[in-house]
DNA sequence: CGAGGTGAGTTGACACCTGTTAGGTTGACG
DNA sequence: CGTCAACCTAACAGGTGTCAACTCACCTCG
Protein backbone atom coordinates (compact mmCIF):
# COMPACT_ATOMS: atom_id res chain seq x y z
CA UNK A 1 0.00 0.00 0.00
CA UNK A 2 0.86 3.51 -0.49
CA UNK A 3 -0.62 4.87 2.35
CA UNK A 4 1.31 4.83 5.92
CA UNK A 5 -0.14 2.36 7.37
CA UNK A 6 -3.42 1.19 5.64
CA UNK A 7 -6.34 3.95 7.05
CA UNK A 8 -4.87 7.12 6.12
CA UNK A 9 -7.06 8.77 3.24
CA UNK A 10 -4.61 10.17 0.14
CA UNK A 11 -5.97 13.37 -0.18
CA UNK A 12 -5.07 14.18 -3.63
CA UNK A 13 -6.36 17.70 -4.76
CA UNK A 14 -4.16 20.65 -5.06
CA UNK A 15 -5.40 23.56 -2.18
CA UNK A 16 -7.96 26.05 -4.45
CA UNK A 17 -6.64 29.58 -4.71
CA UNK A 18 -7.00 32.54 -3.08
CA UNK A 19 -10.93 34.33 -4.61
CA UNK A 20 -12.03 30.59 -5.98
CA UNK A 21 -13.37 28.61 -2.96
CA UNK A 22 -16.25 27.41 -4.23
CA UNK A 23 -15.22 25.21 -7.04
CA UNK A 24 -14.19 22.37 -3.93
CA UNK A 25 -18.09 23.35 -3.96
CA UNK A 26 -19.29 21.87 -7.17
CA UNK A 27 -16.73 19.33 -6.71
CA UNK A 28 -18.51 17.99 -3.62
CA UNK A 29 -21.89 17.74 -5.48
CA UNK A 30 -20.29 15.78 -8.43
CA UNK A 31 -18.60 13.79 -5.94
CA UNK A 32 -21.98 13.31 -4.28
CA UNK A 33 -23.72 12.55 -7.51
CA UNK A 34 -21.55 9.85 -8.64
CA UNK A 35 -21.67 8.24 -5.16
CA UNK A 36 -25.71 8.69 -5.94
CA UNK A 37 -25.35 7.03 -9.30
CA UNK A 38 -22.95 4.22 -7.89
CA UNK A 39 -25.30 3.31 -4.79
CA UNK A 40 -28.54 4.02 -5.61
CA UNK A 41 -29.43 4.92 -2.51
CA UNK A 42 -29.07 8.34 0.00
CA UNK A 43 -28.00 6.11 2.90
CA UNK A 44 -24.43 5.48 0.94
CA UNK A 45 -23.77 8.80 0.35
CA UNK A 46 -21.65 9.89 3.86
CA UNK A 47 -20.12 12.72 4.57
CA UNK A 48 -16.56 11.29 4.65
CA UNK A 49 -17.30 9.11 1.50
CA UNK A 50 -17.95 12.39 -0.15
CA UNK A 51 -15.27 14.12 0.88
CA UNK A 52 -12.75 11.17 0.03
CA UNK A 53 -13.48 11.14 -3.49
CA UNK A 54 -13.14 14.51 -4.16
CA UNK A 55 -9.84 14.37 -2.35
CA UNK A 56 -10.24 16.15 0.64
CA UNK A 57 -10.60 15.83 4.04
CA UNK A 58 -13.81 15.48 5.85
CA UNK A 59 -13.83 18.63 7.53
CA UNK A 60 -13.72 20.45 4.61
CA UNK A 61 -17.46 20.05 3.66
CA UNK A 62 -18.32 21.93 6.86
CA UNK A 63 -16.74 25.13 5.07
CA UNK A 64 -18.81 24.64 2.40
CA UNK A 65 -22.41 23.11 4.03
CA UNK A 66 -23.42 23.75 7.18
CA UNK A 67 -24.42 20.00 7.55
CA UNK A 68 -24.45 16.54 6.33
CA UNK A 69 -28.28 17.04 5.48
CA UNK A 70 -27.74 19.90 3.63
CA UNK A 71 -24.85 18.53 1.45
CA UNK A 72 -27.46 15.95 0.25
CA UNK A 73 -30.28 18.18 0.17
CA UNK A 74 -27.56 20.12 -2.24
CA UNK A 75 -26.54 16.82 -4.20
CA UNK A 76 -30.30 16.39 -4.66
CA UNK A 77 -31.03 19.82 -6.08
CA UNK A 78 -27.91 19.25 -8.65
CA UNK A 79 -29.57 16.18 -9.99
CA UNK A 80 -32.90 17.30 -10.61
CA UNK A 81 -31.24 20.36 -12.53
CA UNK A 82 -29.13 18.18 -14.61
CA UNK A 83 -32.43 15.90 -15.31
CA UNK A 84 -34.28 18.91 -15.83
CA UNK A 85 -31.99 20.33 -18.61
CA UNK A 86 -32.39 17.04 -20.40
CA UNK A 87 -35.88 16.92 -20.48
CA UNK A 88 -36.03 20.56 -21.13
CA UNK A 89 -33.83 20.52 -24.61
CA UNK A 90 -35.69 17.74 -25.72
CA UNK A 91 -39.42 18.91 -25.39
CA UNK A 92 -37.27 21.73 -27.63
CA UNK A 93 -36.42 19.40 -30.20
CA UNK A 94 -39.20 19.91 -32.37
CA UNK A 95 -42.24 21.71 -33.23
CA UNK A 96 -44.71 19.16 -33.56
CA UNK A 97 -46.12 18.23 -30.06
CA UNK A 98 -46.11 14.22 -30.82
CA UNK A 99 -42.17 14.47 -31.96
CA UNK A 100 -41.75 16.56 -28.87
CA UNK A 101 -43.82 14.09 -26.76
CA UNK A 102 -41.94 11.01 -27.96
CA UNK A 103 -38.71 12.87 -27.61
CA UNK A 104 -39.19 13.65 -23.94
CA UNK A 105 -40.01 10.09 -23.22
CA UNK A 106 -36.83 8.18 -25.17
CA UNK A 107 -35.38 11.47 -22.65
CA UNK A 108 -36.62 10.46 -19.41
CA UNK A 109 -36.07 6.81 -20.34
CA UNK A 110 -32.44 7.85 -21.39
CA UNK A 111 -31.65 9.11 -18.08
CA UNK A 112 -32.92 6.22 -16.03
CA UNK A 113 -30.86 4.08 -17.88
CA UNK A 114 -28.03 6.15 -18.09
CA UNK A 115 -27.92 7.52 -14.55
CA UNK A 116 -29.87 4.68 -12.54
CA UNK A 117 -28.81 5.64 -9.03
CA UNK A 118 -29.72 9.65 -9.43
CA UNK A 119 -32.67 8.59 -11.22
CA UNK A 120 -33.70 6.06 -8.45
CA UNK A 121 -32.82 8.63 -5.50
CA UNK A 122 -35.03 11.31 -7.53
CA UNK A 123 -38.21 9.66 -8.27
CA UNK A 124 -38.32 6.87 -6.07
CA UNK A 125 -36.77 7.57 -2.42
CA UNK A 126 -38.38 9.42 0.22
CA UNK A 127 -35.30 11.65 0.74
CA UNK A 128 -37.38 13.54 3.00
CA UNK A 129 -34.87 16.02 3.42
CA UNK A 130 -37.24 18.32 4.56
CA UNK A 131 -38.42 21.50 3.62
CA UNK A 132 -40.45 21.73 0.15
CA UNK A 133 -38.52 18.40 -1.91
CA UNK A 134 -37.77 18.96 -5.63
CA UNK A 135 -38.40 22.31 -7.00
CA UNK A 136 -36.88 20.78 -10.01
CA UNK A 137 -38.95 17.55 -10.41
CA UNK A 138 -41.97 20.37 -10.38
CA UNK A 139 -41.02 22.21 -13.23
CA UNK A 140 -39.77 19.47 -14.72
CA UNK A 141 -43.45 17.70 -14.65
CA UNK A 142 -44.81 20.71 -16.15
CA UNK A 143 -42.74 20.57 -18.50
CA UNK A 144 -44.81 17.20 -19.70
CA UNK A 145 -47.99 18.89 -18.75
CA UNK A 146 -47.21 21.27 -20.99
CA UNK A 147 -46.53 19.30 -23.24
CA UNK A 148 -49.51 16.95 -23.04
CA UNK A 149 -52.20 19.85 -23.08
CA UNK A 150 -50.51 20.57 -26.63
CA UNK A 151 -50.95 17.08 -27.87
CA UNK A 152 -54.27 17.36 -26.87
CA UNK A 153 -55.02 20.23 -28.12
CA UNK A 154 -54.13 19.17 -31.50
CA UNK A 155 -56.52 16.47 -31.50
CA UNK A 156 -59.44 18.74 -29.83
CA UNK A 157 -59.40 16.14 -27.03
CA UNK A 158 -61.33 17.19 -23.45
CA UNK A 159 -59.27 15.51 -21.26
CA UNK A 160 -57.18 17.43 -18.59
CA UNK A 161 -53.81 17.57 -19.57
CA UNK A 162 -52.85 17.57 -15.70
CA UNK A 163 -54.74 14.09 -15.41
CA UNK A 164 -53.25 12.57 -18.31
CA UNK A 165 -49.60 13.68 -17.25
CA UNK A 166 -49.99 12.20 -14.34
CA UNK A 167 -51.05 8.85 -15.95
CA UNK A 168 -48.29 9.14 -18.31
CA UNK A 169 -45.83 9.81 -15.70
CA UNK A 170 -47.04 7.31 -13.14
CA UNK A 171 -46.67 4.53 -16.11
CA UNK A 172 -43.35 5.69 -17.40
CA UNK A 173 -41.72 5.56 -13.95
CA UNK A 174 -43.26 2.12 -13.31
CA UNK A 175 -41.64 0.77 -16.61
CA UNK A 176 -38.31 2.29 -16.01
CA UNK A 177 -38.35 1.58 -12.27
CA UNK A 178 -39.45 -1.81 -12.54
CA UNK A 179 -37.17 -2.59 -15.20
CA UNK A 180 -34.02 -1.01 -13.21
CA UNK A 181 -34.95 -2.78 -10.31
CA UNK A 182 -35.47 -6.21 -11.65
CA UNK A 183 -33.25 -6.53 -14.61
CA UNK A 184 -33.24 -10.35 -14.15
CA UNK A 185 -37.50 -10.36 -15.43
CA UNK A 186 -38.05 -11.20 -19.11
CA UNK A 187 -39.17 -7.33 -20.01
CA UNK A 188 -40.67 -6.25 -23.02
CA UNK A 189 -38.50 -3.64 -25.21
CA UNK A 190 -39.03 0.27 -23.87
CA UNK A 191 -39.73 1.15 -26.94
CA UNK A 192 -42.92 -1.83 -27.23
CA UNK A 193 -43.80 -0.46 -24.05
CA UNK A 194 -43.35 3.01 -25.16
CA UNK A 195 -45.51 2.37 -27.87
CA UNK A 196 -48.17 0.69 -25.61
CA UNK A 197 -48.61 3.53 -23.48
CA UNK A 198 -49.12 5.99 -26.50
CA UNK A 199 -51.74 3.78 -27.92
CA UNK A 200 -53.56 3.04 -24.50
CA UNK A 201 -53.59 6.77 -23.34
CA UNK A 202 -55.05 7.87 -27.27
CA UNK A 203 -51.61 9.89 -27.93
CA UNK A 204 -51.20 9.59 -31.29
CA UNK A 205 -51.41 11.69 -33.93
CA UNK A 206 -54.35 11.07 -36.18
CA UNK A 207 -53.65 9.98 -39.62
CA UNK B 1 -32.56 6.01 32.74
CA UNK B 2 -33.23 2.58 33.93
CA UNK B 3 -30.20 1.26 32.17
CA UNK B 4 -26.82 1.23 34.26
CA UNK B 5 -25.16 3.81 32.13
CA UNK B 6 -27.23 4.57 29.16
CA UNK B 7 -25.59 2.15 26.91
CA UNK B 8 -26.81 -1.18 27.45
CA UNK B 9 -30.03 -2.71 25.71
CA UNK B 10 -32.76 -3.85 28.15
CA UNK B 11 -32.79 -7.35 27.00
CA UNK B 12 -36.26 -8.38 27.08
CA UNK B 13 -37.93 -11.59 26.08
CA UNK B 14 -38.08 -15.02 27.92
CA UNK B 15 -35.49 -17.50 27.11
CA UNK B 16 -37.34 -20.23 24.54
CA UNK B 17 -37.72 -23.87 26.74
CA UNK B 18 -35.69 -26.88 24.96
CA UNK B 19 -37.68 -27.88 22.16
CA UNK B 20 -38.55 -24.71 20.75
CA UNK B 21 -35.53 -22.46 19.30
CA UNK B 22 -37.04 -21.61 16.44
CA UNK B 23 -39.84 -19.28 17.52
CA UNK B 24 -37.15 -16.89 17.97
CA UNK B 25 -36.57 -17.20 14.22
CA UNK B 26 -39.45 -16.06 13.32
CA UNK B 27 -39.46 -12.83 15.93
CA UNK B 28 -36.66 -12.05 14.28
CA UNK B 29 -38.14 -11.85 10.95
CA UNK B 30 -41.11 -10.00 12.45
CA UNK B 31 -38.71 -7.87 13.76
CA UNK B 32 -36.82 -7.23 10.29
CA UNK B 33 -40.03 -6.89 8.76
CA UNK B 34 -41.22 -3.92 11.32
CA UNK B 35 -37.52 -2.32 10.44
CA UNK B 36 -38.19 -2.33 7.08
CA UNK B 37 -41.71 -1.10 7.51
CA UNK B 38 -40.03 1.92 9.46
CA UNK B 39 -37.55 2.54 7.68
CA UNK B 40 -38.19 1.48 3.74
CA UNK B 41 -35.04 0.57 3.15
CA UNK B 42 -32.40 -2.11 3.42
CA UNK B 43 -29.79 -0.19 4.73
CA UNK B 44 -31.66 1.08 8.37
CA UNK B 45 -31.96 -3.08 9.12
CA UNK B 46 -29.07 -3.92 10.79
CA UNK B 47 -28.62 -7.08 12.57
CA UNK B 48 -27.88 -5.20 15.69
CA UNK B 49 -31.33 -3.15 15.51
CA UNK B 50 -33.03 -6.68 14.63
CA UNK B 51 -31.92 -8.17 17.83
CA UNK B 52 -32.71 -4.96 19.87
CA UNK B 53 -36.00 -4.83 19.01
CA UNK B 54 -36.71 -8.57 18.72
CA UNK B 55 -35.11 -8.01 22.49
CA UNK B 56 -32.35 -10.12 22.42
CA UNK B 57 -28.28 -9.98 22.43
CA UNK B 58 -26.80 -8.85 18.73
CA UNK B 59 -25.09 -12.48 18.95
CA UNK B 60 -28.35 -15.07 19.19
CA UNK B 61 -28.85 -14.27 15.72
CA UNK B 62 -25.64 -16.27 14.72
CA UNK B 63 -27.58 -19.19 15.95
CA UNK B 64 -30.60 -19.13 14.05
CA UNK B 65 -29.07 -17.30 10.73
CA UNK B 66 -25.60 -17.50 9.08
CA UNK B 67 -25.40 -14.13 8.55
CA UNK B 68 -26.41 -10.32 8.29
CA UNK B 69 -27.29 -10.85 4.71
CA UNK B 70 -28.95 -14.15 5.05
CA UNK B 71 -31.21 -13.08 7.98
CA UNK B 72 -32.15 -9.98 5.62
CA UNK B 73 -32.94 -12.30 2.59
CA UNK B 74 -34.97 -14.64 4.76
CA UNK B 75 -37.06 -11.41 5.92
CA UNK B 76 -37.61 -10.18 2.19
CA UNK B 77 -38.64 -13.74 1.60
CA UNK B 78 -40.95 -13.12 4.62
CA UNK B 79 -42.47 -10.02 3.22
CA UNK B 80 -43.01 -11.59 -0.14
CA UNK B 81 -45.23 -14.46 1.08
CA UNK B 82 -47.37 -12.15 3.32
CA UNK B 83 -47.60 -9.68 -0.27
CA UNK B 84 -48.03 -13.47 -2.19
CA UNK B 85 -51.28 -14.82 0.67
CA UNK B 86 -53.10 -11.05 -0.02
CA UNK B 87 -52.70 -11.10 -3.62
CA UNK B 88 -54.34 -15.06 -3.80
CA UNK B 89 -57.10 -14.59 -1.39
CA UNK B 90 -58.31 -11.03 -3.68
CA UNK B 91 -57.88 -13.01 -6.52
CA UNK B 92 -59.87 -15.97 -5.27
CA UNK B 93 -62.76 -13.58 -4.43
CA UNK B 94 -64.89 -13.85 -7.29
CA UNK B 95 -65.60 -16.37 -10.45
CA UNK B 96 -66.36 -12.89 -12.19
CA UNK B 97 -62.78 -12.11 -13.77
CA UNK B 98 -63.31 -8.45 -13.92
CA UNK B 99 -64.46 -8.58 -10.14
CA UNK B 100 -61.82 -10.74 -9.26
CA UNK B 101 -58.80 -8.09 -11.23
CA UNK B 102 -60.01 -5.52 -9.47
CA UNK B 103 -59.98 -7.03 -6.59
CA UNK B 104 -56.35 -7.97 -7.04
CA UNK B 105 -55.77 -4.32 -7.74
CA UNK B 106 -57.24 -2.84 -4.95
CA UNK B 107 -55.75 -5.59 -2.53
CA UNK B 108 -51.81 -4.28 -4.65
CA UNK B 109 -53.08 -0.69 -3.81
CA UNK B 110 -53.95 -1.61 -0.06
CA UNK B 111 -50.78 -3.24 0.36
CA UNK B 112 -48.61 -0.61 -0.86
CA UNK B 113 -50.28 1.84 1.26
CA UNK B 114 -50.70 0.13 4.48
CA UNK B 115 -46.97 -1.34 4.52
CA UNK B 116 -44.89 1.21 2.24
CA UNK B 117 -42.10 0.13 3.90
CA UNK B 118 -42.51 -3.52 2.39
CA UNK B 119 -43.70 -2.14 -0.71
CA UNK B 120 -40.52 -0.30 -1.56
CA UNK B 121 -38.96 -2.79 -0.40
CA UNK B 122 -39.98 -5.53 -2.83
CA UNK B 123 -40.21 -4.11 -5.78
CA UNK B 124 -38.40 -1.08 -5.48
CA UNK B 125 -35.36 -1.61 -4.07
CA UNK B 126 -32.43 -3.18 -5.93
CA UNK B 127 -32.55 -5.72 -3.08
CA UNK B 128 -29.55 -8.04 -4.35
CA UNK B 129 -29.27 -10.20 -1.94
CA UNK B 130 -27.88 -12.89 -4.24
CA UNK B 131 -29.33 -15.75 -6.94
CA UNK B 132 -32.55 -15.98 -8.10
CA UNK B 133 -34.39 -12.90 -5.87
CA UNK B 134 -37.76 -13.57 -5.21
CA UNK B 135 -39.23 -16.62 -6.10
CA UNK B 136 -42.27 -14.85 -4.06
CA UNK B 137 -42.63 -11.90 -6.92
CA UNK B 138 -42.26 -14.42 -9.72
CA UNK B 139 -45.39 -16.37 -8.38
CA UNK B 140 -47.41 -13.12 -7.88
CA UNK B 141 -46.79 -11.97 -10.86
CA UNK B 142 -48.29 -15.08 -12.32
CA UNK B 143 -51.68 -14.88 -10.31
CA UNK B 144 -51.60 -11.35 -12.43
CA UNK B 145 -50.65 -12.69 -15.50
CA UNK B 146 -53.60 -15.69 -15.33
CA UNK B 147 -56.35 -13.38 -14.42
CA UNK B 148 -55.37 -11.05 -17.42
CA UNK B 149 -55.54 -14.40 -19.31
CA UNK B 150 -59.24 -14.82 -17.94
CA UNK B 151 -59.75 -11.74 -18.77
CA UNK B 152 -58.77 -11.15 -22.50
CA UNK B 153 -60.55 -14.84 -22.64
CA UNK B 154 -63.84 -13.47 -21.62
CA UNK B 155 -63.26 -10.96 -24.19
CA UNK B 156 -62.21 -12.60 -27.07
CA UNK B 157 -59.28 -9.93 -27.14
CA UNK B 158 -56.11 -11.44 -28.79
CA UNK B 159 -53.61 -9.66 -27.10
CA UNK B 160 -50.22 -11.40 -25.09
CA UNK B 161 -51.94 -11.79 -21.27
CA UNK B 162 -48.10 -11.33 -20.76
CA UNK B 163 -47.43 -7.75 -22.50
CA UNK B 164 -50.79 -6.86 -20.69
CA UNK B 165 -49.96 -7.99 -17.25
CA UNK B 166 -46.29 -6.11 -17.58
CA UNK B 167 -48.38 -2.92 -18.90
CA UNK B 168 -50.93 -3.60 -15.89
CA UNK B 169 -48.04 -4.17 -13.26
CA UNK B 170 -45.73 -1.17 -14.10
CA UNK B 171 -48.69 1.57 -14.16
CA UNK B 172 -49.98 0.04 -11.09
CA UNK B 173 -46.22 0.17 -9.69
CA UNK B 174 -45.42 3.52 -10.68
CA UNK B 175 -48.58 4.99 -9.30
CA UNK B 176 -48.37 3.26 -5.67
CA UNK B 177 -44.35 4.11 -6.17
CA UNK B 178 -44.32 7.70 -7.24
CA UNK B 179 -47.94 8.40 -5.07
CA UNK B 180 -45.69 7.06 -1.68
CA UNK B 181 -42.74 8.72 -2.62
CA UNK B 182 -43.83 11.97 -2.85
CA UNK B 183 -46.83 12.34 -0.85
CA UNK B 184 -47.10 16.11 -0.96
CA UNK B 185 -47.98 16.40 -4.73
CA UNK B 186 -51.33 16.88 -5.53
CA UNK B 187 -52.22 13.51 -7.02
CA UNK B 188 -55.65 11.91 -8.04
CA UNK B 189 -57.80 9.60 -6.10
CA UNK B 190 -56.29 6.19 -6.59
CA UNK B 191 -59.33 4.68 -7.51
CA UNK B 192 -59.61 7.22 -10.21
CA UNK B 193 -56.28 6.75 -11.21
CA UNK B 194 -57.35 2.85 -11.71
CA UNK B 195 -60.25 3.17 -13.51
CA UNK B 196 -58.12 5.53 -15.74
CA UNK B 197 -56.25 2.27 -15.98
CA UNK B 198 -59.11 -0.09 -17.41
CA UNK B 199 -60.34 1.86 -19.53
CA UNK B 200 -57.01 3.25 -21.17
CA UNK B 201 -56.15 -0.93 -21.47
CA UNK B 202 -59.99 -1.81 -22.36
CA UNK B 203 -60.15 -4.24 -19.63
CA UNK B 204 -63.62 -3.61 -18.35
CA UNK B 205 -66.82 -5.90 -19.44
CA UNK B 206 -68.49 -5.58 -22.53
CA UNK B 207 -72.14 -3.82 -21.62
C1' DC C 1 10.34 45.17 2.98
C1' DG C 2 8.12 42.98 7.06
C1' DA C 3 3.64 42.17 10.03
C1' DG C 4 -0.60 40.75 10.33
C1' DG C 5 -5.03 39.03 8.61
C1' DT C 6 -7.63 35.74 6.45
C1' DG C 7 -9.35 32.13 3.07
C1' DA C 8 -8.88 27.23 2.42
C1' DG C 9 -8.12 23.33 4.36
C1' DT C 10 -5.87 19.81 7.88
C1' DT C 11 -5.14 16.81 12.30
C1' DG C 12 -6.88 14.81 16.21
C1' DA C 13 -10.25 13.52 19.03
C1' DC C 14 -15.04 12.46 20.86
C1' DA C 15 -19.02 9.43 21.11
C1' DC C 16 -21.55 6.34 18.80
C1' DC C 17 -22.91 2.45 15.64
C1' DT C 18 -21.77 -1.56 12.77
C1' DG C 19 -20.67 -7.09 11.78
C1' DT C 20 -18.33 -10.73 13.77
C1' DT C 21 -15.53 -13.86 16.89
C1' DA C 22 -14.26 -16.23 21.30
C1' DG C 23 -15.54 -17.73 25.26
C1' DG C 24 -18.97 -17.77 29.06
C1' DT C 25 -23.66 -18.70 31.59
C1' DT C 26 -28.18 -20.71 32.51
C1' DG C 27 -31.29 -24.25 33.17
C1' DA C 28 -33.96 -28.17 31.80
C1' DC C 29 -33.52 -33.05 30.59
C1' DG C 30 -31.58 -37.83 30.70
C1' DC D 1 -23.99 -35.35 37.64
C1' DG D 2 -23.16 -34.41 32.91
C1' DT D 3 -24.88 -32.68 28.48
C1' DC D 4 -26.53 -29.64 25.49
C1' DA D 5 -29.82 -26.14 23.55
C1' DA D 6 -30.39 -21.39 23.94
C1' DC D 7 -28.59 -17.54 24.81
C1' DC D 8 -25.16 -13.81 26.93
C1' DT D 9 -20.81 -10.64 27.78
C1' DA D 10 -16.63 -8.69 26.20
C1' DA D 11 -13.98 -7.33 22.77
C1' DC D 12 -12.11 -6.44 17.99
C1' DA D 13 -11.58 -3.42 13.94
C1' DG D 14 -13.77 -0.49 11.27
C1' DG D 15 -17.20 3.06 9.96
C1' DT D 16 -19.98 7.53 11.00
C1' DG D 17 -21.02 13.00 12.08
C1' DT D 18 -19.10 16.71 14.34
C1' DC D 19 -16.22 19.96 17.23
C1' DA D 20 -11.77 22.47 18.55
C1' DA D 21 -7.62 23.77 17.32
C1' DC D 22 -3.91 24.03 14.06
C1' DT D 23 -1.22 25.02 9.41
C1' DC D 24 -0.10 27.23 5.37
C1' DA D 25 0.00 30.34 1.59
C1' DC D 26 -1.40 34.44 -0.14
C1' DC D 27 -2.91 39.57 0.23
C1' DT D 28 -2.92 43.90 2.01
C1' DC D 29 -1.29 47.61 4.84
C1' DG D 30 2.09 50.36 7.02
Amino acid sequence: MATPSGSAPPLTRPRSPRGEGDTLRTDLLDAAADLIAAHGEMDAVSLRAVARRAGVSATAVYRHFDDHVELLRAAVEHCWSTFYDQLRTAAAASDDPFVAFRSMGDAYVAYAMERPGQYRVLFSDKVDLGDGNAPGGLAAFQLLVDGIAAMLDALGDPRDPFFVAVQVHTWIHGMVDLCGSHPSMPWPETTELLDGLSEALRLRPTH
